[in-house]
DNA sequence: CCTTGAGTTGAAGTGCACTTCAACTCACAG
DNA sequence: CTGTGAGTTGAAGTGCACTTCAACTCAAGG
């Protein structure tokens, strides 16, 4: 077994696709050694850095914050498992946030579907606390709250 | 009390900026009456539209499919409560689904964290039928899977 | 040596959900 | 009548996470 990956077979043992790998290395989340023809060649432990970057994806992480995230791993030695311990757990709050917001989403939509009220605003809308949209122009993936006193009718 | 709303009303009525109401009219997801200085005019009922789109974005639905959904209300008369009672029940599995999802890589990450192993594979990752990507080219916001054999060391 | 599949690059394109801008008009208080 | 703030439009821009493309080079088998 050799000790390091093409581009290729990463793609294949990842499930994430070559130009995205490139991408992310672009954007200096992982990282690859060349040969002499200038190809790359992974390290086995970029497998587990991938794995981790798909993992915080689902968790709802930007790739920004991924790279931080990354960053500040141990840069002399390959990270030990307490490292992605450290990692994965920090992800925890978010998890568990997300989690939470859509399951009172679920228990909010279910008194509503109930009288069809869709009057969110005392159910899932108005809870100016929950919202950790960020700001500027673009795409926002959490949603900006509803002015405090809006009412439905 | 007035029985329409102008945009500016309906922006801080709903939370939503008075940019994504007309974008949401250009996609046919609201609609709005003139006056004779050609100022959008909503009727009431909009309010509720619009309370339906930001609960359906928040379950991870697009504007497309949303779009879709309210199309299926009767035009004729006003929507009825049990009309918004079932379209919020055809959301009911995704959030179901999307509960679940989250909450499985949770509890895999808490094994993971104990370990420190980040073996995903046969955690959080290697579910195949959990995936729910789109097709074709652009911005993914389900990942696909990774390859069936994939191991991480 | 030749072919073939895998890899390389930078630049541009894609999908989504908006926002911003410039140049204009409308509604209404004083 | 005149500001002023709210509204109008189409076109272009934005952020994110990639993908696609063209034109090229590399690696390995026959």
């Amino acid at each position: 077994m050799q000790d390091s990956l093409t581009i290729g077979e990463l793609s294949v043992r990842s499930g994430v696709a070559p130009s995205a790998l490139r991408y992310y290395e672009r954007l200096g989340l992982i990282r690859a050694d060349r040969t002499g023809g200038n190809q790359r060649r992974y390290a086995r432990a970029e497998l587990r850095r991938v794995a981790f970057i798909r993992i915080s994806q689902q968790v709802g992480v930007s790739l920004d914050e991924i790279r931080a995230a990354l960053d500040s791993l141990p840069e002399a030695r390959t990270p030990s498992p307490q490292d992605w311990a450290r990692l994965s757990a920090s992800w925890r709050g978010r998890l568990d946030e997300r989690i939470r917001l859509l399951t009172r989403l679920r228990d909010d939509l279910d008194g509503c579907i109930g009288c069809g009220c869709l009057s969110l605003q005392r159910c899932a809308l108005n809870n100016p606390e929950d919202t950790l949209a960020g700001e500027g122009p673009g795409a926002r993936l959490v949603l900006p709250r509803p002015a405090e006193d809006a009412t439905l009718t």
